[in-house]
DNA sequence: AATAATTCTGACCGTTTGGTAAGTACCACA
DNA sequence: TGTGGTACTTACCAAACGGTCAGAATTATT
């Protein structure tokens, strides 16, 4: 049910679940996003907190994710480089779908 | 948070989040389930419910889920053939998650 | 002079994924 | 006899994905 009462049209390229797909669908995305959460979090730090991620594919991630407004970055000009990430407005808004996804595998998942 | 206090780690192997992706992290998986949602619904319906998708991955995924006990599959032996798929229980509470990617895409997406 | 620290970048390459398209099985029906 | 309908199955191939590993940049520290 949507709020203004029409229904969701999968077969619609348009549809909602497939374009939130499109941009959070990838392997590694919105574990990123879970990570980040409500922080300001650096590089290096995120890195270490999720394990398996190659640095090429978490660095591509992260600017997947700048590109698409749901991460803001700030650089600090110093050596060593500082950076540090954390989710936007939007960003903000995807932490519900990764809190449904913890709760599904805490209930349904050994 | 959690139901027990514990934090949730990512960095964990055993992270529910990581589990949960695991299970329905696929290019269509979710996609799929919300077509199916609260029906019983025929193979051939639902191919052309969501057009893009090929038959051999749609096949694919459907034995990926009846295996992971998320959709239940009724063969009738009948000429032609008739099959049947349903969520089981389980995979009905992923419906939650598929709602929460399609408010988050009409809310935040254009 | 060498090392460490941090954030990336890029080349290489194997694996996975996924699409296309043709084929299979079986019976009803024209 | 042959065509249609339904649910797959398989072979082939191309593209996307993802991992490893080495390197680059720059300054403080030893």
């Amino acid at each position: 049910m949507k709020k203004n009462g029409e229904k969701i049209r999968v077969s619609d390229e348009n549809c909602p679940v497939r374009k939130t797909l499109g941009l959070l669908g990838g392997k590694w995305t919105l574990l990123i996003l879970f990570q980040i959460n409500n922080r300001v979090i650096r590089y290096g730090e995120l890195k270490r907190a999720i394990p398996g991620i190659s640095e090429k594919v978490l660095i591509q991630e992260l600017n997947f994710l700048v590109e698409n407004k749901l991460v803001s970055k700030k650089s600090y000009h110093e050596i060593p480089p500082r950076v540090e990430y954390q989710l936007t407005k939007i960003g903000l808004r995807t932490l519900p779908i990764a809190d449904k996804l913890a709760s599904f595998g805490l209930e349904n998942l050994v």
